[in-house]
DNA sequence: AAGTGGTCTAGACCACAAT
DNA sequence: TTGTGGTCTAGACCACTTC
């Protein structure tokens, strides 16, 4: 009787699809706590293992969060909608306003853990700003907390001939942004390329994303043209996919 | 001596560090097998469930792969390029080519589970095509497997009142497909709306696309705009993470 | 203090892949 | 046939949260 009794599923999936069946037929709203390992040995008669292998199946699929000492948890989620068009057109910047004012609105936005410094570009980010091996370039990169719950970290390369003397080679880049610099330099960008990626996220990124298990990252790479085709922005974005939902609104 | 001893990190995580590592450093290329589980008992003095996690967190984390009796082995990429919004230009459907053409070539491109019926809208579509509830619509779901490997799979829904007499209907839908058909019908997409996700599959999802372990997949919900502002189609696909990097061009 | 999840051990049988 | 990963048991100690 070691494993399946006459079925052919593994004890652990029958456990969690039964858990998986209940949190969909709402037994279990989001923040309720689910029956703990103890709850299911007792109920299923099983192995300790047995019961935590099926939690963590939950746990992968992002369902469910434990909380050490204190239960295993349904999930919660309640996406950003971040307009990856309508945030970049020139007048939002061009005005002195944020690229962020509009998505956080009525949220407590905190921007930490920031870096700004000049380097050697390694030979990924120099063919991404398509320059030759070795250019100097601005490295900016921070992290953008929202409600305390850390959701985007962002890290950003300029060619160096371009901004050296600038405010994007400060930490308070002042209004606007780097962009409405860049066009006072008379680099305006122009036109955006973005790359989309999903991945599971290394252990790194999971810390600095307080992210729980089973929450893929969304990795977004924004390449900045400006008129004649130059580039001179590449802003790598690496966040939460819990915390966001991207839109894109084009013409046919 | 039985959890750390005198270290923070727990044996697995250190472990799977070791690998992964080695892995990023080109000791185990693509393909490769990892040392399995009896290799980490061995070489690490551990039991056999603890070199069991290391592997697992591997496996989590999208980087490695085990196949059952044979190993596990670090995992291969080489997504498609999948272009949002040139593949959707007027052009591309007008001329009766399909939006597929581009991105697959050179490759095997199967579509396959293939069904279409009419149903009356659930709640959510109803939300998303912008009809009274209970609504009858046409729905359209097939899967695209390239080169013997599901990529995608995709859900329609369209009004009855606009395709119910057309091709859209039936299996094939014509050259230029189903927009072709729509434009006829005097319905012409001149707008799109794409919303994108990211977030572990179920077990339904990993089982259609043949996900491996720690793949995420991408939801993306297209929805299509005719002249005038009513919507004709709503598109739901799931992509395997794995398998795709989306790209978004567009001008400030 | 009691209960929870996190880690770990030392066994076991199974289905499957490679040889 | 041998080795692999997949599942499972029945214990154990720990750190943490809640009361």
């Amino acid at each position: 009787m070691t494993s399946q009794g006459g079925t052919r599923q593994p004890k652990y999936q029958r456990i969690a699809d039964a858990l998986r069946t209940a949190i969909q037929a709402g037994e279990y709203g989001p923040g309720d706590r689910l029956p703990g390992e103890n709850d299911l040995m007792a109920t299923y008669e099983v192995a300790r293992m047995t019961a935590r292998q099926a939690l963590g199946v939950l746990q992968n699929e992002g369902l469910a969060e434990a909380r050490k000492g204190a239960g295993v948890f349904v999930r919660a989620f309640k996406p950003l909608r971040r307009r990856g068009i309508e945030r970049l057109a020139r007048e939002q910047w061009g005005a002195g306003r944020s690229i962020w004012s509009e998505e956080s609105e009525e949220r407590e936005l905190v921007v930490d853990q920031i870096d700004v410094r000049e380097e050697e570009a390694d030979g990924r980010v120099c063919d991404a700003l398509d320059v030759p091996a070795g250019t100097r370039v601005w490295a900016r990169s921070r992290r953008f907390v929202l409600d305390g719950k850390p959701v985007l970290f962002a890290l950003s390369h300029l060619p160096s001939d371009i901004v050296a003397d600038s405010a994007v080679t400060q930490v308070d880049t002042g209004p606007g942004g780097t962009y409405a610099r860049l066009a006072e330099l008379g680099f305006a960008p122009v036109h955006f390329r973005e790359e989309i990626r999903s991945r599971m996220p290394s252990a790194d990124e999971a810390e600095r994303l307080s992210l729980a298990m089973g929450t893929p990252v969304i990795h977004i790479v924004r390449t900045a043209f400006a008129q004649g085709g130059r580039v001179v922005e590449v802003n790598e974005m690496t966040l939460d996919s819990a915390s966001y939902v991207l839109e894109y609104d084009f013409d046919a």
